[in-house]
DNA sequence: AGCACGCCGACT
DNA sequence: GTCGGCGTGCTC
């Protein structure tokens, strides 16, 4: 008998062995085997007749039976394809850490009934949740709940009395869950990203918390969004799935709805009253407008508590003279600037630099902080409201400043009024999931303030529909412009983009993405945009954008084959990323 | 990914 | 002559 195996390596083979007498091999069983004279950790993906004449033969075995099963191989398999990465890299970034000794004891991971698939569903509405638990209490078969991060993993974990998968817990603590996973011992099980391919046994349910949440996609490996992964599993093995959110992805409102699958939990309650503030002429001088200054002074006087959203990392310097702002000459982007530190400092490069006491294009001295980002909002609020306990820290400050981070962790109806400084950052970025982030970031805000409360919006375009949705709760007039929007200019659901970057001494990286252009250039579907040097001195690449249709990886990644795997031919290394 | 092999420039 | 840079290719 022959076992092929695949190692976290970025190479498209498996490698065969010869099993040693007395050991048996399952598919999906985690084994060590010598390559290249060093002992590794691999995946057995296949077990087949044959004269293993030659062969270097498995050393152990590292758990006692298949971690993974067929479905999950095969998800693997479908994964690498997609985000042009290697079956062994993408099987191994899924699987708990192995243990350090002994052999872990495991039963064999469930096989499946792909019968049993059904249409995905997309959960939205206040009652979500609620929903959800009841389903999974009443239910008895077993679930596999993903959410965005750590804190909410745990929060479910303990919602739903589930064992934890994901790196909050233990590694004990997290091979445990696995395994009992497997064996039917934990009817639910929560994680994060790495619990994806978590061994259930059938019938199961696969649910994502918070669908729209970027952190289902982080960057690095595997480059692959948690809903796709997990739709694939679901036919694969023939689970449910379920997607929850209360603003869901463009993208997943869209197929859902294609298949009349969108439900609505819970009745629209009541909600709180949503002003658009016009900021023209006031914003350069002052980060409040007047509804949001009486929207603060209302609920001070009635000691309730107020947060105000900025949406800008940091403010930069103006040369009110020539109107430049102060750029690192390194990396071209603006400089940051704190009054507090007293200093100017470039994000992409780290540089510091002293406060200039002239503009460096014109030598005028009339040098202004530009943009409101927290430190400055949280100044001018003290300055105008000197009796109000101002912070960025406290969460139980009258007036609490920052990032819409602050949103998730605020209980519904936390605050009295909301105020979003400056929505237009979001909307004039070169983006165009801008309107998603906008709308999304509005609803949030919505259901953290008060039924009685209030959320104003600072913003150049107080009619744009994302504003007018909210206001009106009505996720399906949002979600009906967006659509038709992606439609017209050819952006998801509808067609699929992908980044290439190219590292590297930047001519030569340069003629590389020339070469990828090159490539790509004329052929039928595809859409390729020209390289653009991004990343300043510190990371500098070029990047070219690709838009085609749903089977672009598949398409690109022959014809980039030969770039990406001679990947440290001088002049660079080429990098792909889908769905960007 | 790591690691060995090999082909060219600088050197005791 | 050799030492060692890195570009190239292979790993069962």
């Amino acid at each position: 008998m022959i076992a092929d195996v695949v190692f976290d390596l970025p190479t498209p083979r498996a490698f065969s062995y010869a099993i040693p007498s007395g050991m048996s091999l399952q598919r999906g069983q985690r084994v060590r085997a010598p390559l290249r004279r060093h002992s590794r950790i691999g995946i057995v993906v296949a077990l087949r007749d044959g004269a293993d004449a030659g062969l270097e033969a498995i050393e152990r075995v590292v758990d006692s039976g298949a971690i993974l099963s067929s479905a999950a191989l095969e998800v693997g398999s479908w994964a690498a394809e997609e985000s042009l990465s290697s079956w062994g890299s993408t099987l191994m970034a899924f699987l708990p850490p192995p243990a350090r000794r002994r052999v872990e004891e495991v039963a064999p991971a469930a096989e499946f009934h792909p019968a049993g698939a059904s249409t995905p569903e997309l959960w939205v509405g206040s009652a979500r949740e609620d929903h959800l638990i009841e389903r999974l209490r009443r239910s008895a078969g077993s679930a596999l709940v993903i959410a965005p991060d750590r804190v909410s993993a745990a929060r479910w974990a303990q919602r739903l009395e589930a064992l934890r998968l994901d790196s909050g817990a233990s590694e004990a603590a997290r091979r445990a869950a696995w395994f009992a996973a497997a064996r039917g011992r934990a009817r639910i099980v929560t994680g994060t990203r790495s619990a994806l391919l978590a061994p259930l046994p059938p019938p199961a349910t696969l649910v994502l918390v918070d669908e729209h949440d970027s952190a289902h996609k982080p960057p690095g490996a595997p480059r692959l969004h948690s809903r796709e992964l997990l739709l694939r599993r679901s036919l694969l093995e023939g689970s449910r799935f379920l997607m929850l959110s209360g603003t869901p992805s463009v993208e997943s409102w869209w197929r859902a709805q294609e298949q009349h699958a969108i439900r609505v939990h819970g009745e629209r309650g009541p909600w709180p009253l949503l002003i658009p503030a016009d900021t023209r002429g006031i914003l350069p001088n002052h980060p409040l407008t007047l509804p949001l200054t009486r929207a603060i002074e209302e609920a001070s006087r009635r000691d309730r508590r107020v947060a105000l959203i900025v949406t800008r990392r940091a403010a930069t310097l103006l040369c009110t003279d020539c109107g430049a702002i102060l750029r690192c000459a390194d990396c071209a982007v603006p400089l940051e600037f704190s009054r507090a530190r007293r200093a100017l400092s470039c994000r992409i490069c780290g540089r510091g630099e002293p406060l200039p006491d002239h503009c460096p294009s014109c030598h005028g001295h009339r040098l202004l902080p530009f943009g409101w980002d927290a430190e400055r909002v949280e100044a001018a609020v003290r300055r105008r409201f000197p009796k109000l306990t101002v912070s960025r820290e406290d969460p139980r400050a009258q007036a609490l400043i920052g990032a819409a981070s602050i949103l998730k962790v605020a209980a519904p109806g936390t605050f009295d009024c909301v105020g979003i400084v400056a929505l237009d950052r979001l909307l004039s970025v070169p983006d165009f999931r801008g309107g998603e982030r906008a709308f999304e970031l509005l609803w949030a805000a919505a259901e953290a303030t008060s039924p009685r409360g209030r959320v104003i919006v600072q913003t150049l375009h107080p009619e744009h529909y994302a504003i007018e949705a909210v206001k009106m709760q009505d996720l399906e007039t949002f979600y009906q412009r967006e659509v038709k929007l992606r439609a017209e200019l050819g952006y998801p659901p509808f067609r699929r983009l992908c980044a290439l970057s190219v590292t590297g001494p930047s001519d030569e990286a340069r003629n590389l993405a020339e070469q990828c252009l090159e490539m790509l250039r004329g052929i039928e579907g595809l859409t390729v945009y020209p390289p653009a040097p991004i990343g300043g001195v510190k990371n500098p690449r070029w990047q070219l954008v690709v838009k085609g249709p749903q089977d672009l990886p598949r398409i690109i990644s022959p014809l980039l084959a030969p770039l990406l795997e001679r990947r440290r031919r001088r002049g660079g290394i080429v990098r792909v990323e889908m769905d960007p």
